[in-house]
DNA sequence: CATTTAAACTGAATCGGACTCACTATACGA
DNA sequence: TCGTATAGTGAGTCCGATTCAGTTTAAATG
């Protein structure tokens, strides 16, 4: 077994891994650069300085090698959403920098993000990326209901879809008219959120008396003031 | 002039349009069931008992006739929608009557709306529908403040997102997971927009006195009334 | 080192399918 | 009935993904 050098790909594997993901940026930069119809093998193939049928010695096909694409891309970002925050703080504040973070992040990568909807939503493990990354905020909420920052009955996967649903439409906004990040949208989304279902408020509602609570009081004094009178 | 038959296309130009809708059937059939790439030209000119040429006597080509199919599909909902909406209804109602439409037919119609994605982001008039489409929830909005049943500074356009996004997001977790239709997606996703922007409440729920205060001063009515007497 | 052999790599050839175009059929006006 | 423009046809072209027979590389063995 020879001394590995830590620099220049030395073992078989390592060259393998190299070539691959040169394979991959070169992709990448095409399918970024030309859409998925518009980019040819030949290209990806030349940028990545490999022959044609090499590519199809890491990928079955054009449809695979996107989905190779598309499932790295997830993979990283779900890496920087884990950086993005900050372990110890409340889960309002996780969300909101969850938030943050997506919002900008599929903003400068629109077109890889777009990327995404070409590929097969078959077996693939592409999918399973995606929903790595998604899981960051089931993470967030299971936490946060269990130090009772949030109420034990909130509907995670219905908030997840307003989540992610409203941060891509108001990318694609955004995207439409030329703008760039804009902070009120999550703003505005993170109050939409906490205001309605989360956040003390719920908890707020439940330990507060009910409307029962207080006709019965009432019904006390008036009876007290005028047994007699009818109603 | 030649008297017009009420049945069989008789004028050239009646001649014409059945030939092309019956083209945009075939297409729409052929791309729902075998996506875009898998469908082939030859396949829909077959299935529109033409030949293959005449296709592109109506289409440029493939991506062209994708765009008539997806457009004249979000033309066709933007009629539906103004049909499901009742023009006396309050805004709160006509948007929940436009999100169980919305919800209803993009689950039913799935593939085409998947299809949408396919379609080129340029020129096309293929994004004008949707856009038409879009506009009926800004209708509804303006009409609402117009009113007053909504405060004047409601950020429409964010809204919009909130409101598109998440009945996306949510009917693709229902294909997901096989699901149906459900109902509650709906009824919390109006919660969530009414109960924290729009519809006045959250003024009033701002300076109303919480039941905790009417207890308290209940409490303090009903101890002045009877000092001695135990609970 | 020389030799063997499997693993990587190559790019010319194949194949499928979108798109074209020279030609035919149809319909309408004269 | 004829002339002409309009609509339609489908065999042929072209492009690009995919294949594969042959070549190179490099690890393993003596």
């Amino acid at each position: 077994m020879p001394a590995s050098q830590p620099d220049a790909p030395n073992t078989s594997r390592q060259r393998l891994e190299a070539r691959e993901s040169s394979i991959l940026d070169a992709a990448e930069q095409v399918f970024t650069r030309a859409g998925f119809d518009g980019a040819k093998i030949a290209t990806i193939a030349q940028t990545a300085a490999v022959a044609e049928g090499t590519v199809y010695l890491y990928y079955r096909n054009k449809q695979d090698l996107l989905a190779g694409v598309v499932g790295r891309f997830w993979a990283r970002l779900t890496l920087g959403a884990e950086e993005a925050i900050t372990p110890k703080a409340s889960a309002a504040m996780q969300l909101k920098q969850l938030a943050r973070y997506h919002l900008h992040s599929i903003l400068e990568q629109f077109e890889v993000v777009s990327l995404t909807y070409r590929a097969r939503p078959q077996q693939e493990r592409d999918l399973d990326q995606v929903r790595d990354y998604v899981r960051i905020f089931d993470r967030i909420m299971l936490r946060g209901i269990d130090r009772q920052e949030l109420p034990d009955g909130v509907p995670i996967s219905q908030l997840r879809d307003v989540f992610f649903g409203t941060l891509e439409f108001s990318a694609r906004t955004l995207k439409l008219r030329n703008q760039s990040y804009d902070q009120s949208i999550v703003t505005n989304l993170l109050a939409l959120m906490s205001q309605s279902v989360m956040l003390d408020k719920v908890a707020a509602v439940a330990t507060e008396p009910s409307n029962h609570d207080l006709m019965r009081t009432l019904e006390s004094i008036r009876d007290q003031l005028n047994p007699a009178k009818p109603d």
